[in-house]
DNA sequence: GATTATTGTAATTAAATGAGACAATAGATA
DNA sequence: TATCTATTGTCTCATTTAATTACAATAATC
């Protein structure tokens, strides 16, 4: 067995299509069950390499954003009647993969991706990846609903102090835009010049040339985040 | 093996003598090795009461205030010599325990415990165990003291915010008592008065009788938390 | 050239924090 | 008993930070 038994990862990846905020979810074959996109650690593999590899698989990404911020754990989280309606699914072979209806200990994840640049791609063990609205997710197997509304609440403790929600943006990017991310994260809406003003007094936006988008109104500056 | 296998946990135990935070460090039989208390995790048992139990064996105490804070999984953290040592100088049968040998992932913890409360006990493999002080930790084996390291990263950036601080204190406390907690823990003198009037304002506190201490001055009020 | 919607920034208010002052007081001193 | 000392609790005022409002600038339309 190449990978390390009773350990798995589980990885909620964030997008925002300018609206509202998402993220990935994957549907097995033949079964109707939805889940977070996960794997294992081979045993050799650093978590971070693992999942890495996990969200490159479904979107084409590679250096995004994450961060792990739980390990869930309870001993009668893994569902084995599911688990096995999976293999089944998939014609795989019961005996030669018993070891995935063991218990299993998840480490949580998250990652912020740019909405625009991803075109979900379902693995060889799903037959569907697509973006569900954060407010509306549908009942995933096993604790994932849990893990997706952890990861929600760690995303809004962690988006103000270490300045993350560039990673859900495009490059450059207009203070609006910038406003809106926030606005979806955290739920609520936020004013606009008090908003700015921290913006601008951060010391962490650089400012490029002007967005003529053909509005018949002033046109906002784009801006970067340094470095 | 009643273990789940390549998996561990390992828990920083911060306590405060009035002074100085301190953290619970134990030595291994007949080898010089310094660690953290930590453990492994029975196969039908929650990552939650591995470690409660591992900090009651060390400690006596139960119901101690602890969160989990993260994975450290470096394929290479494990060092084969060190825990051969271990065994070595516990008389340990190698083949029976060669699964120690093998790579584990840790989840770190911190505990929060009154000092006071606290006689701390060795378990089976480790000879001595004691109290150091944060800035003064010896070498540890492994990546314990990268543990250390980041549960006090995490300790500072949860004093404010998630008020924990109370779990170093006794129940009934004076506000020079949580000041000292709160300047050991940042690691900064604050300000009295304002320090004094932010805790008030923030309406957890329940005040008590005043704690005569003999002392020729004005005597303190007690304080505890509101539930 | 006037109009419209939005942007960028300045001006004004309000809230939070820093810094100091001072009375209250538990015991020590004499 | 009266005075002195160290510390506490609270108040005031200055300073900083943040919220709110106001308004000029402007890109396209009419």
């Amino acid at each position: 067995m190449k990978f390390i038994p009773n350990l798995s990862y589980d990885c909620v990846i964030f997008g925002f299509n300018g609206k509202t905020l998402k993220i990935l979810i994957l549907e097995y074959h033949n079964t109707g069950l939805f889940a977070l996109p996960g794997g294992f650690i081979k045993k050799d593999q650093s978590l971070k390499d693992a999942v890495n590899k996990g969200v490159e698989d479904r979107t084409g990404l590679t250096n995004v954003f994450m961060d792990q911020f739980q390990v869930f754990d309870k001993p009668d989280r893994a569902n084995v009647f599911d688990m096995r309606r999976i293999l089944e699914g998939n014609n795989k072979d019961l005996e030669e993969n018993s070891w995935m209806l063991e218990r299993f200990l998840t480490v949580g994840h998250y990652a912020l991706i740019n909405y625009e640049d991803v075109d979900p791609k379902p693995d060889h063990l799903s037959d569907s990846i697509g973006w569900y609205d954060i407010d509306n997710v549908p009942q995933l197997m096993m604790d994932h609903n849990e893990i997706v509304d952890k990861a929600l609440e760690v995303l809004r403790n962690n988006i103000s102090e270490k300045l993350i929600g560039m990673n859900l943006l495009p490059q450059k990017f207009t203070m609006k835009q910038l406003q809106q991310v926030f606005e979806a994260i955290l739920d609520q809406t936020l004013r606009r010049t008090s908003f700015q003003r921290k913006m601008l007094s951060l010391d962490i936006l650089e400012r490029h040339e002007k967005l003529f988008e053909g509005k018949a109104h002033k046109a906002p500056y784009l801006y970067s985040f340094k470095q």
